[in-house]
DNA sequence: TCCAAAGCAAGAGCACTGCTCTCATTTCGG
DNA sequence: CCGAAATGAGAGCAGTGCTCTTGCTTTGGA
């Protein structure tokens, strides 16, 4: 993580054999390391057995990642921007495919939203343990780093873009706040999307954690002998995710 | 776990000073365990430091938990215990406090969904570790043997109890099941309750799950810098999923 | 061009872990 | 009362994260 490059900002293109092996070598860790979570998960992650695959010796190791953590931090950055990218390919994709398709069955933002969501759930599924690196229990005692926030609030910004798409098309509508929440309300759309109304912008907030929810009781197995056809359950629990946040069409 | 009791099942209430001792360091050792759960969290739950505090070498632990996985077992099923009794709890207090109180703040099902609701709350808010190991990210390759399914059951059969109060009392309404889910909401209401509309278990399950993903996102940090006045927050969020359920009054 | 500085691999070592095995002691039941 | 079962203690194995020292190689500036 901490790149103290000593050689000046101005590197070359080409910036010099070590360089490019540190980078190589810090790739073959990364890719080592992830095939170890996706076969064992993450507590059985171990740097030692790392380094013997790739044929160095463990202390070596330290002088790419000083710490355990901090390959998990890699570990999980990496995580949040594939799963980011697969959601916002899966949109892509859905609108290109809608736009020449029927008028009927466009790219509305209700169905762009259940897209979205189930290319969330088809990520965690490939990748359980990557998941439960990013939205199962933290490491203990361990709380992200700010370098991870980017590349986490991916998914939660493609939402909120469904929202505001919407929004500008007359497509949502919720009832009135209550006055319970209504100054935590106007605090998060405030901080989020000041554009949009602040009962839309808390109901995303909640929709964004139980979507979450969701795919997490099938991923970690909570829904085995309850929920036989999951992908049928998941679309119907999608959808009404976007009723909840008052995508109408 | 394995209660191989070479006594016969007669066995007398007072059942030997062997027994009896026995009973006292296996909760001993899961008291000890528990806290050391609570301070680190359950990757650092360490058998020799359990025994280590408890002034007993780490082998002797061995006659009481099989291995560390069993120890994490049995604190599950207490966690799950713990979690539905608070549940319910809570539940018989709001409708106890509910009957003596005035008209018009009876404890109507949407109430009670959202006393439930605020429990599970601040039993996840009070035990984070616990909750973590109950429902964060499973032990690597672990899965949770059929003993903890029944103590898992109860935040859920405690749920199922509030819709059948409503539905008896014509206290709910959903809009009809769209055809991808009929089979499987069929399929659901009959194995859990089928005294109740489909549609209205469906959302159930649904709500259940996405409970636990607003919980989660709370417990684990992820609204860190977004939602701050989190009682208020998820009091709204409860209804939301209250109403979600169909419970409208 | 040369050389000091920085980067790097390797090995030994520390403190810790889960778990097993053996051996002595205690306790209990027939 | 005595054999069997339960229990505790200790040593030991294989594994872990991490640190430190020792040499070798690459690099960039004088």
């Amino acid at each position: 993580m901490t790149t103290s490059r000593s050689t000046p900002p101005g590197a070359r293109a080409t910036q010099g054999a070590r360089a490019r092996a540190r980078q190589e070598v810090t790739a073959a860790i990364k890719d080592e390391a992830r095939r170890q979570l996706a076969a064992d998960g993450a507590a059985k992650l171990s740097l030692r057995a790392v380094a013997r695959e790739l044929g160095m010796v463990s202390s070596a190791l330290y002088r790419y990642f000083p710490s355990r953590d901090d390959l998990l931090t890699a570990l999980i950055i990496d995580a949040y921007d594939s799963l980011g990218a697969a959601a916002e390919e899966a949109d892509a994709a859905f609108r290109a495919i809608g736009e020449a398709g029927e008028a009927g069955e466009g790219p509305t933002p209700a169905r762009r939203w259940v897209t979205v969501c189930q290319a969330v759930r088809a990520w965690a599924l490939e990748h359980p343990h990557e998941y439960a690196l990013i939205y199962g229990s933290p490491v203990p005692g361990y709380t992200a780093p700010a370098t991870t926030v980017p590349a986490a609030s991916r998914v939660g910004l493609l939402l909120i873009a469904i929202l505001r798409e919407a929004y500008e098309g007359k497509g949502v509508a919720l009832p009135p706040l209550t006055p319970g929440v209504r100054a935590e309300a106007d605090r998060i759309a405030a901080d989020l999307a000041p554009d949009l109304p602040p009962e839309v912008m808390t109901a995303l907030v909640a929709a964004w954690a139980q979507l979450y929810g969701l795919v997490g009781f099938e991923v970690f197995g909570q829904f085995n002998k309850v929920v036989e056809d999951r992908a049928a359950f998941f679309t119907h629990a999608a959808t009404g995710l976007a009723h909840g946040v008052g995508l109408v069409k």
